[in-house]
DNA sequence: AGCACGCCGACT
DNA sequence: GTCGGCGTGCTC
């Protein structure tokens, strides 16, 4: 008989996020026997024509406003506790109200591939065989009747390691039957080995070096019991690394873990190895070039507390820790801390927040710190900031040198002057650095008798003249075509190229200098890790050779030979694509230059330019890098551009150029009618490149000097954008505090 | 994002 | 006759 229903206990719904980009949240029941599900747990639901599609339970409730019949029960819980909670479920939240994305896209930031897929958090490992202790007490005439089982204890007594994988078994010729009966008998023991994090004991512990005072003081400085941002601004050499260090010290010392963040490019193998050899403690490296088994097991050893530093990219800010003691952002003005597609979010910011809800100290690291973050230090006192001016073992700071190209002229972009140099470091036994950024052989192949040019059929660019293999590649859509034999316009052969890449340079230099190796490096010359392990081990030989790359050389490499630094190029960062571009190219050069004079030998920096009065210049070379940063403050002030306003950039795409500017003319109105008093709307402009593979792009800028002012205004319009047709169909975006807005 | 439904063109 | 192209619509 049934139960009375007075009786029957409420349904219990919960909101399940779902990973799909919908601004919205899912109702789903929990099965009529009691439990307690509670928030950042992993279910299962049935979605749409989908079944089985996880999701991260945000709430639990015992009403729901859609109709009963349309909410769909829960098929599985697959956690016992939460997977996302505390930090982290707040970090999220947060991140997801404040760059306005969806809930279930920013959880599934936060958690390892396989973990979004419904694996346990088991840590996984390779499977092992071991002998137990009674086959090594083991009498083996007792197995006298079991002479397959003898030999084998035998064998593996004799052999110097413990663990056996089964393929090593099968090559003692040990059958799985064998193997069976010893693991039934209790001699042998099936076990896991762990990859863990590796503790470098081969080396016994590297020496702290013993820091100057002002390396001293900077470390000092650091509290590690509340929150307080840090801002670490040394110069390039001053040694900020040992600075981390010391306060790591200090930190591992007190038993909490360590969140070092870096930017994409520089997680050497390199970086992790240095951090390897300075602490004797488990450290895991999260970057892309994990498994993704390995990356879960990093993700636990850091969350079970066993890990107690981890180095990793932008995306580890999400990483759970059981007692995290401290976050560093290294190259903190670095532009790959923010995601530029999808949850665009900024890591640095991330962490400043995450620092403060676990109030624990965050330190900031730069050379060339960003505008942002030296706004923060002078202004509100946001941030304390610690000064690092000397170089470390006496180095002195290069010198710079203007070559003013209205006055001397250049062949293959390069000035008699800066050969001479050249030569002149060569040949005291001296490296140089010759940096361009321009990847290829030239940016514009074109007809010399009908001035017809190579386009990229799917954006608004040249295509790049790459010459060993004859293509003409697109640098943003990656389009690549072979070489036309002659015009397509006119027929004519006389195709050339204009312009230099590193490859064309390269191809000069050595008909200049061809007793001296010549190493190229940029993304083409170097295809993957080892190829870039082995030129800059070339490098570090230390004999006289050339260096000629792309900003791949100016991140994160030390060239202590290096003393002359031949800057290529630099005017078109003069102009102005978007208003960041002026601090990106100081930035730019600086940290270029900061490859130069490490040791005893200063270093010389030449740099070409049509604009050599440019204020860039004057300010950066005849004074400090902060007077060209109080310099750019004051124009970013006057605009109410960041640090001084906060902006939120629309983005509209489609490959009707008409359905582009129709859907950001319908995100205007909808702005418009919300905006305040507080807040601005500009007019919808073209991308700076207007079609990108095959895609019309307009964007739309809104400001607002107070960031709640503008975090009103699209918590009001993002509900209502959503339901917009003409948004249906096309791809569009809000990017909150966006870095590129060109 | 997935996934299915739906309606038109070139194939065994 | 059908396989498959991608437009469009929905997901508790």
């Amino acid at each position: 008989m049934l139960k009375n229903p007075s009786k029957e206990t409420p349904k219990q719904y919960i909101e399940v996020a779902l990973n799909c980009p919908l601004r919205q949240v899912f109702d789903y029941t929990l099965p009529a026997a009691p439990c307690a599900i509670k928030p950042g747990t992993r279910v299962s639901v049935p979605f749409g024509k989908r079944t089985k599609v996880i999701g991260i339970v945000l709430n639990t409730k015992n009403s729901t406003t859609l109709d009963p019949q349309k909410v769909k029960p829960v098929e599985e819980i697959l956690d016992q506790k939460p997977i996302i909670y505390g930090d982290i479920f707040a970090l999220c939240t947060w991140a997801s109200q404040y760059y306005q994305h969806p809930i279930g896209e920013v959880l599934a930031t936060a958690l390892p591939k396989l973990l979004r897929a419904g694996h346990s958090l088991e840590i996984t490992g390779k499977n092992y065989y071991q002998l137990t202790k009674e086959a090594k007490q083991l009498n083996l005439h007792l197995l006298s009747r079991k002479p397959a089982q003898a030999k084998a204890i035998e064998l593996l007594l004799s052999q110097e390691n413990s663990l056996f994988s089964k393929p090593e078994l099968k090559a003692f010729n040990i059958t799985s039957s064998t193997l069976n009966n010893l693991v039934n008998a209790g001699y042998i023991r099936f076990n896991k080995k762990l990859d863990l994090p590796s503790i470098d004991s081969s080396s016994t512990a590297q020496k702290k070096l013993s820091l100057n005072s002002e390396q001293q003081l900077a470390a000092n400085t650091v509290a590690l019991n509340f929150f307080q941002s840090y801002l670490l601004d040394g110069i390039t050499g001053s040694g900020k690394t040992e600075v981390y260090f010391q306060i790591i010290d200090r930190v591992i010392e007190n038993n909490r873990q360590c969140l070092v963040l870096i930017p994409e490019i520089s997680l050497t193998p390199q970086t992790i190895s240095r951090f390897q050899k300075r602490f004797h403690v488990p450290i895991a490296a999260l970057h892309s070039g994990l498994s993704d088994k390995e990356r879960l097991n990093a993700w636990l050893f850091a969350k079970n507390n066993y890990a107690k530093i981890i180095i990793g990219t932008r995306s580890a800010i999400f990483t759970p820790f059981e007692n995290l003691g401290l976050i560093i952002v290294d190259e903190e003005h670095d532009s790959s801390f923010k995601q530029q597609e999808g949850f665009r979010y900024h890591a640095r910011d991330l962490a400043i927040l995450r620092a403060k809800n676990n109030n624990i100290p965050v330190v900031l690291g730069s050379a060339t710190v960003s505008i942002e973050s030296y706004h923060n230090s002078q202004n509100s006192n946001k941030y304390k900031l610690i000064h690092l001016t000397q170089r470390a073992g006496n180095a002195k700071p290069p010198t710079f040198k203007l070559i003013d190209l209205n006055e001397h002229r250049t062949e293959n972009c390069l000035s008699q002057i800066a050969i001479k140099q050249i030569e002149k470091h060569l040949t005291k036994q001296e490296q140089v650095l010759i940096f361009i950024n321009r990847r290829g052989y030239s940016p514009i192949l074109f007809c010399q008798s009908c001035r017809w040019q190579a386009r990229c059929p799917r954006c608004d660019c040249n295509l790049v003249w790459h010459k060993q293999r004859n293509q003409l590649a697109c640098h943003h859509c990656g389009k690549q075509i072979s070489t036309p034999p002659h015009c397509p316009e006119c027929s004519s052969t006389s195709l050339a190229p204009l312009g230099q890449g590193t490859q064309r340079l390269a191809e000069y230099l050595e008909t200049l200098f061809p007793l001296y190796p010549l190493i190229r490096i940029d993304r083409d010359s170097v295809k993957n890790k080892n190829q870039l392990e082995q030129q800059l081990a070339i490098i570090h030989q230390n004999k006289p050779c050339l260096l000629i790359g792309t900003q791949m050389l100016a991140k994160g490499h030390h060239f202590p030979n290096v003393t002359l630094v031949v800057i290529l190029d630099i005017d078109q960062g003069l102009i102005h694509p978007d208003f960041r571009a002026l601090e990106k190219t100081a930035q730019l050069i600086m940290q270029v230059a900061g490859r130069a004079g490490r040791a005893e030998k200063a270093g010389t920096v030449l740099l070409q330019t049509l604009q050599p009065q440019h204020y860039l210049f004057k300010t950066l070379i005849t004074q400090h890098y902060q007077s060209f940063l109080a310099l750019l403050s004051s124009e970013r002030e006057t605009c109410l551009l960041p640090p001084f306003g906060y902006l939120a950039l629309f983005r509209a795409e489609a490959k009707n150029p008409s359905d582009a500017f129709n859907a950001i003319k319908q995100i205007k109105d909808i702005l418009e009618q919300q905006a305040n008093q507080y807040t601005t709307v500009y007019d919808a402009i073209p991308a700076s490149m207007q079609r990108k593979a095959g895609f019309f792009r307009v964007q739309l800028l809104t400001q607002s000097p107070a960031r709640l002012a503008l975090q009103k205004l699209l918590a009001d319009c993002l509900p209502l954008l959503g339901k917009l047709p003409a948004l249906k169909n096309i791809r569009w975006s809000v990017d909150v505090d966006p870095v590129d807005v060109g």
